[in-house]
RNA sequence: GGCGACGUGGCCGAGUGGCUGAGGCAACGGCCUGCAAAGCCGUCCACAUGGGUUCAAUUCCCAUCGUCGCCUCCA
C-alpha cells in the first residue's frame, strides 16, 4: 500500500483508507481569474500522476477538485476592466480545463464551484456563530481560532511562535480581531460588488471556508487525503482544519503538499515576483508531455526548476521513450512481473516518481538490448511491462509523424538511392531532409522520418 | 525572532552505514551502419566544510557556511 508523507505528522506513514478499495481526495483547485501558470501545472500533474497510479493498483479514486469563482481577486480584475465577473470566471475555466487536456490530466470526478456552495457556507457560518467561536464585526464574520484546539498543526507553531516575529506586513481586518490570526469567513460586500444574503448581512464568503463545506459535502468526514502546494499550507489549509475542528468535525486524515516551482536562481515563482510562467506558452514550446516527465524525475516534495535546459533534456528522454512504441509497437506478452513489482516499490515509498523512471528507462534499455539479442518474447515482456508503467503515471507514446508529401517523397527517392548505391545522392536527400527539421533513420526497412 | 526544507558527478536528479556507489541529459570511445541516425556496450565515478560516533559515513550526531521556503495574495 501506498506510504506517503504527511504534513501533520511529519513522517511518511501509510496513507490508511476509510473504505477499503476507495480513496476519497480533496485537492485544492484554482482561483479563476487568469491563465494557469506553470505552478498550476504541477499541481494538477503531481495529482493526475498520484490518481492514476491509485487506478492502475485498482483503487477507485474520488478526487474532488474545486473551482474558486468569487475572490477578491476576481472583482479586482472585473473592475479593472469594466467586465461582468461572471465573464472572467467562465473564461478562465474554460481555459484551465483546455491546458488541463494538454498535459493529459484527467479531469476530476467531482469540480464544485465555490458559488453553487455559498448557501451552505453561510449555513456553517452560522453554526460558528451559534457555537460562540466565530464572531461579528463592522466588516465582518471572522473565526476565533483560539477556540480551536491544535491551531497550527500544519505549520508545527504555535499561534504564540506565529506572531514573535515577521509581522511587518498589515493584517488583513487587524483593528477588528480578537485575535491577528482570526480570519475572514463572511465579508459584507460594498456597493456594485457581487454579494449574496446572508443573516449578518450581503456579503460573500472568505476564502478558507468553500473548501471545508464541499470536501464534506461531497466526501464526507474523515476522508483520506487533502493535498495541495506548499503554500496552501499556511494559512489556507490551516483555516479549512480550523473550521472542521471548530464545528466537531473529522477532517482529512492525511496532508499531502508538493513542492514550488522555482526560478534558474532558485527563488519561488511567485505572482509578487513576477517570474511567473503561462502553462499554456510552455505547451505551444515544447512537447506538453515534456513537463510530465520532468516533474516524474524529480520528487514531488522538492522544488524544479522549469528552464529551457531543463525541458529541454526531457524532451530528449522523450524521444527515447518513444523510441519503444516505434520499435516495438503493440504487443501481447504479459508485462514482466519484477518490473512492475520494482515500479510498484518505488511508487509506494512516498510516490519516488524519479526512481520509478529509473526503472522504466532501465527496462528500456533491456528491452532493446534483448530484441538486439534476438529475444524477441523477453523485450515485449518488457515493453509490455514499460505500456502499462506509462500508463500508471499518465505518459503517452506519441503518435507517427504526419509526414507531408514531399518529405515522404525525398524519403522515398533516399532509399532508391541507397538501393542503387548512389550514396551521395543518397546523402545529400537526407541532408536535405535533416535541414528541413526531421530525424532520418535509414534502416533496411525503409526510411523513417520525425520531428 | 520563531518554524521548516535543502546542499550529490559537466547539468538535472534518486538513494544508501560497508558487499562500492539509480536514472535522464551532455561529452568521449567502441559495436552496428556504405556513412549517419536509432539501438547496444564502455569511459568520465560525486556526495558543502569542520568535528564526533563507528571496525566502517556520502548516509547517524554536533557545529559552521551557503541556498530556499513559511510566519494572513499565491499551485
Amino acid at each position: 500500500m501506498l506510504r506517503l508523507y504527511d504534513t501533520a505528522t511529519r513522517e511518511v506513514r501509510e496513507l490508511a483508507l476509510r473504505e477499503p478499495g476507495s480513496v476519497s481526495i480533496y485537492l485544492c483547485g484554482p482561483t479563476v481569474y487568469g491563465p494557469p501558470h506553470i505552478g498550476h501545472g504541477r499541481a494538477t500533474l503531481v495529482y493526475d500522476v498520484l490518481r492514476r497510479y491509485l487506478q492502475w493498483s485498482g483503487l477507485q479514486v474520488r478526487l474532488v477538485s474545486n473551482i474558486t469563482d468569487i475572490d477578491d481577486s476576481i472583482i479586482n480584475r472585473a473592475n479593472a476592466e469594466n467586465r461582468p465577473w461572471q465573464e472572467i470566471t467562465s473564461k478562465c475555466e474554460a481555459v484551465w480545463f483546455e491546458a488541463m487536456g494538454k498535459i493529459n490530466v484527467a479531469r476530476p470526478t467531482d469540480v464544485p464551484h465555490a458559488t453553487d456552495y455559498v448557501v451552505q457556507m453561510v449555513a456553517m457560518i452560522g453554526q460558528l456563530v451559534d457555537m460562540g467561536k466565530a464572531y461579528l464585526t463592522d466588516d465582518g464574520v471572522y473565526l476565533s481560532v483560539q477556540t480551536v484546539p491544535g491551531y497550527g498543526l500544519l505549520v508545527h507553531q504555535s499561534l504564540d511562535d506565529m506572531l514573535a516575529g515577521g509581522g511587518d506586513r498589515d493584517v488583513f481586518g487587524a483593528g477588528n480581531k480578537r485575535h491577528p490570526a482570526d480570519f475572514v469567513l463572511w465579508k459584507f460586500s460594498k456597493p456594485g460588488e457581487p454579494a449574496w444574503p446572508s443573516p449578518w448581512g450581503e456579503g460573500r464568503p472568505g476564502w478558507h471556508s468553500e473548501c471545508v463545506v464541499m470536501s464534506l459535502d461531497l466526501l464526507g468526514e474523515g476522508f483520506d487525503l487533502h493535498c495541495g502546494g506548499q503554500d496552501l499550507k499556511f494559512p489556507h489549509h490551516e483555516n479549512e482544519r480550523a473550521q472542521a475542528v471548530a464545528l466537531g468535525k473529522r477532517f482529512a486524515n492525511h496532508w499531502m503538499h508538493h513542492g514550488f516551482i522555482v526560478d534558474a536562481e532558485g527563488e519561488k515563482m511567485s505572482k509578487s515576483l513576477g517570474n511567473v510562467h503561462n502553462l499554456l506558452d510552455l505547451m505551444e514550446h515544447y512537447d506538453p508531455r515534456a513537463y510530465r516527465m520532468l516533474l516524474l524525475q524529480s520528487h514531488y516534495r522538492g522544488p524544479v526548476s522549469v528552464g529551457q535546459d531543463n525541458i529541454d533534456a526531457s524532451v530528449k528522454a522523450l524521444a527515447r521513450f518513444d523510441g519503444v512504441a516505434r520499435r516495438f509497437g503493440a504487443v501481447s506478452a504479459g508485462a514482466d512481473a519484477a518490473v512492475l513489482e520494482a515500479f510498484r516499490s518505488a511508487m509506494d515509498d512516498d510516490l519516488n516518481t524519479p526512481s520509478a523512471m529509473a526503472i522504466v528507462f532501465d527496462a528500456i534499455t533491456q528491452a532493446n538490448a534483448a530484441a538486439d539479442a534476438g529475444d524477441e518474447g523477453r523485450a515485449h515482456q518488457l515493453v509490455a511491462a514499460i505500456y502499462s508503467i506509462a500508463d500508471a503515471v499518465g505518459l503517452t507514446f506519441s503518435a507517427d509523424e504526419q509526414v507531408p508529401a514531399e518529405a515522404a517523397a525525398l524519403a522515398a527517392a533516399l532509399d532508391a538511392a541507397r538501393a542503387a548505391k548512389d550514396f551521395p545522392a543518397a546523402d545529400a536527400l537526407r541532408a536535405q531532409l535533416q535541414a528541413a527539421g526531421w530525424t532520418v533513420e535509414t534502416t533496411k526497412a525503409g526510411t523513417t522520418l520525425r520531428r
